[in-house]
DNA sequence: GAAAAATACCCCTTTAGGGGGTATTTCCAT
DNA sequence: ATGGAAATACCCCCTAAAGGGGTATTTTTC
């Protein structure tokens, strides 16, 4: 038994909106149920519509398709979102990420690709364009040429994890004056005079 | 001119290491300069035999491929290491991210599939098999039934990032004892007792 | 119109944080 | 082998932050 996939797409360009459908429904299996020009306009209609995929853009007028995910999500838990734009901006991606997109593709993505993409967030997968994959995987490298040695790295990390000096202490079986004296010293390298702005320059560097 | 992308594997099963060689020298322009047992047995040769790209198993023996990626690293700046792996432990991936690595393949990969991931690799992009996505996107979801407010779940953030109540409070334009009645709130419902106590059971369930 | 969320204030004690030092040992690289 | 970095540990000091006990008002939201 093969299902039919109903999907619905928010796009405010209509050219592109209907070339997606165009797409989407050369694919046999593939149905769009809807195509809306703002999130606003799906919004009352979604529920009853029943995609297991929305196919959503992030520059929308009104409310933004980062926005606009969490709240599809919660009239329609089970569909997969997945978010096409023309930027690629880290924060964006990151935030459309947090807020449940399944996938992310950029819209220089070919037509075989977006269909590939929607078979591989029904089958659990995580679609993403090549750009978006290498800066996804880039936001997890870290910086190697930190000023901070192995040590310290580690308590910083530690104290990332809002750990206090003591805790940091027993966790290393090291003293508390230790933990101090990296402190200290790790202070002085950043040029800061606490934790917050401690943090705040290792997080910029990408150090931990 | 088409240069010839010099490639080493490290990988200490025999069959593999071969079977990646081989595909990899039926791709014109591609040359597997060299194939190890194991990171020490590589160690010294790397940087004579200078590859643009480093295939590198997981699990070997000796020095984990995790460990050796930055050491890889270290001695060829520009190489881009692809990690290999049978296994798909959300911890090993971030792990060999942040450790430097351009890609992660696990071992079901298509031939055509790691050729093209080298050939991703080498124009900056983010190789990974569908799988690997799969996981890296959904450590990027927050969890979205959370017993905290949006308030409550705004003020843990600043928390994380290593904020003082104060500090908080003058972020937020609200008062210090606002501040603190919504932490005394937050602990109550997370039935916790201190900061660390806190962000670690709210990064548990992936809150924040 | 009731419930949940956000705001704000009072009391109190303990602990953590940050700055000033000095000193020893261990380890790595030239 | 030796000099410098890293890691360890201790002393002093003071201020600020954290946490726990309350109560109460306003604003949102369903």
């Amino acid at each position: 038994m093969q299902k039919t996939v109903r999907i619905v797409i928010i796009e405010d360009d209509e050219i592109l909106q209907h070339a997606y459908k165009q797409l989407i429904e050369d694919e046999p299996g593939f149905y769009v149920v809807n195509c809306y020009n703002s999130f606003e306009a799906a919004e009352k209609k979604l529920v009853a519509e029943d995609p297991s995929i929305v196919l959503l853009d992030i520059e929308l007028p009104g409310i933004s398709g980062v926005n606009a995910i969490p709240l599809v999500k919660k009239m329609l838990p089970k569909a997969h979102v997945i978010v096409l734009t023309v930027y690629e901006l880290e924060d964006q991606i990151f935030s459309a990420l947090a807020n449940g997109a399944a996938g992310y593709l950029t819209k220089d993505t070919s037509s075989a690709k977006i269909i590939e993409a929607i078979y591989d967030a029904r089958g659990g997968g995580g679609p993403m364009s090549k750009k978006i994959a290498s800066i996804v995987i880039k936001s997890f490298q870290k910086n190697s040429d930190s000023p901070l040695s192995k040590r310290e790295t580690e308590i910083m990390r530690m104290v990332s994890e809002g750990k206090k000096r003591n805790e940091i202490a027993e966790e290393l079986f090291i003293e508390l004056e230790t933990v101090k004296t990296h402190i200290k010293n790790i202070y002085a390298k950043l040029n800061v005079n606490s934790r917050s702005d401690a943090l705040k320059v290792l997080k910029q560097h990408r150090v931990i």
